[in-house]
DNA sequence: ATGAAAGCGCTAACAA
DNA sequence: TTGTTAGCGCTTTCAT
């Protein structure tokens, strides 16, 4: 005969049932299914033994309470600057894809917030509300203000993002400078000479980007462009048509440096739509290294960023915030990632 | 002379403190603060202002203690059939931000569990754990029996995914039969003869997108190749590996229908790097209608799902049947997106 | 219109 | 080794 399945009843919902059911107190209970020493082996054992077949799980709730912990990490996404980005950046499903990785391996609940921060509140509420022990913002987005302000008085604070000057904040973000002006300094090695700049360097971390692009032209050989910005919010549609608008009116150009994988894929695909080739006419490289950078046509040279390095550092941080150590900002280095849309022109 | 910004220091911490500093009891600060019109309103005013000042806010814990709710719902994401599908496939990432929007539209907080489901428990220990109101399973992945075991007992819990015969547990979804047939019938109509499937039929809803190919084939006019499966895992490297592995052996195919769009945008880099051109010598369409398959090159052709209202749809069953309604399942119609992938040969 | 008191389910001194 | 008790911060009768 088969072994029953276990059959699905509702579990018992306390644990005083469990407690009467054994026939002991509460807190021997509570003992018991915490593992400790103090309850004689049988007795855990039988106990462990009812609460298994009862389905009965501890709660939550009043553990925590309890506990003056939650055992939760808010994990926040600020969607302020650029209400596009994020829903289609695959970049934060990686990243998030990580966070929730780190964290639940830490035996963390992730609670995620995407906030539209036009409530300046929303931070002070949030550490306020009680519902996780710390917090990760992804993208300091346009709230350099707000956490500053929430950072002189919380302390389990930590951000995606790039490093400020002044900032009293934690931060861990990708060298985007260096990143940067990696990326435009292989452009011109491979020789390309009018290098514009895809993005609206407004959100820090690509303004950042935008700043290595700025000191690699400086940097260029007699000849060269000076830089340029196509402006264009993060998502495809923008960065497409900022493209598609360049190619028709402005000067020309032989190279595009977009502020993100994203933006690149589309820069792609206007140029190929205006007639022209990536990468003999025009080379691109993007900034991220999503999955995806790898397998569109022509595959994208980018500036690869290490999302799962950031991720478990960005948790690390926090944890030891979350103990009430001080952390210092760490800049994490990006590779440069050559494939063929960078290729040199014929 | 500027107005001041409210200076950043820790907030008051707890109703008592407030009750002290307003001079009455935290029963009249908790109706105060919930709005109640038993406060006279000159009391009640000068309460919000001093919670406001010290910039109080109610511990969410402790209250959804006393209430028996927790104001917060789990999305999980199992990762079992196919761990590299989810960190990568930006197809979660647009269902998770939708998610987000109405779940915190409705006021409730999202918490975020990815599970390996080696462990058969999971989802009793998240009903049981309390942290959370209600559940919505994004993805049935392998955890078709799991989900029935627990649905008979547990009632807030709705699932993203296909369908099933005899399934006892609420799912909304699209329609992914009627989608892929549509997708298959579109190439047929084009002139193809010879398609093939890319994926593994495992997951649920892969199975159904397979079963709409099958139909579509069952009723092609003669001479159309019978059905064959690339199988891969849904990642970019495996699906370019099979179709460039299927390229270089297999029987010659012209056009490919992918089980996601990740998967057909691989295919059309391995269909490229083979030196074959999209879509004059094969076709590719595939199913998701990733925000990137507008901007890929050339543009995707592909099934659209419509997302937004998938999420909401999810939240809406799922509030209701925290409030102890039932709700059936619900299929959502899909959309064929017509591109450049898929233009008639030559 | 307000306060005192009980209690949500748990854990940890303290006592035995 | 175990039970009793108090209390985490809040809401809600009940009494005034």
């Amino acid at each position: 005969m088969i072994k029953r399945r276990r059959k699905p009843t509702a579990p018992a919902s306390k644990m005083a049932d469990i407690a009467r059911l054994a026939g002991v107190s509460a807190s021997t209970v509570s003992r018991a299914l915490a593992g400790s020493p103090l309850v004689a082996k049988a007795k855990r054992e039988e106990i462990l033994r009812l609460a298994q077949e009862h389905g009965y799980v501890i709660n939550a709730v009043a553990r925590n309470l309890r506990l003056k912990r939650t055992q939760t990490i808010s994990v926040v996404i600020p969607m302020g600057h650029d209400s596009g980005q994020h829903l289609t950046d695959p970049f934060f499903i990686e990243m998030l894809g990580h966070l929730a990785d780190e964290i639940t391996l830490r035996g963390y609940g992730m609670l995620l917030q995407k906030i539209l921060p036009s409530d300046s509140e929303w931070l002070p509420q949030l550490i306020g509300g009680g519902r996780s022990d710390g917090i990760v913002v992804v993208g300091q987005s346009t709230e350099h203000e707000a956490l500053e302000a929430a950072s002189a008085y919380y302390k389990p604070l930590v951000v995606w993002g790039g490093h400020l000057p002044q900032q009293s904040y934690c931060t861990v973000g990708s060298d985007n400078v260096g990143g940067a002006r990696a990326a435009v300094e292989h452009l011109l090695a491979t020789g390309r000479r009018r290098i514009v700049f895809l993005g609206d360097p407004k959100a820090a971390e690509l303004q950042l980007r935008h700043d290595g692009y700025r000191l690699a032209l400086q940097g260029a050989p007699k000849g060269t462009a000076p830089p340029r910005v196509l402006h264009a919010a993060l998502n495809p549609e923008a960065a497409f048509a900022a493209v598609r608008q360049a190619l028709q009116s402005g000067p020309a150009f032989d190279a595009v440096f977009a502020a993100s994988d994203v933006s690149a894929i589309s820069a792609i695909r206007a140029i190929s739509a205006a007639g022209k080739r990536v990468p003999q006419d025009i080379a691109v490289v993007g900034f991220d290294d999503i999955s995806l950078a790898a397998h569109t046509t022509p595959s994208l040279t980018t500036v690869h960023q290490d999302l799962q390095r950031g991720a478990r550092t960005l948790i690390e941080l926090l944890l030891k915030r979350m103990d009430g150590e001080d952390t210092s900002t760490v800049l994490l280095p990006t590779k440069l990632v050559v494939r063929e849309s960078s290729a040199a022109a014929g």
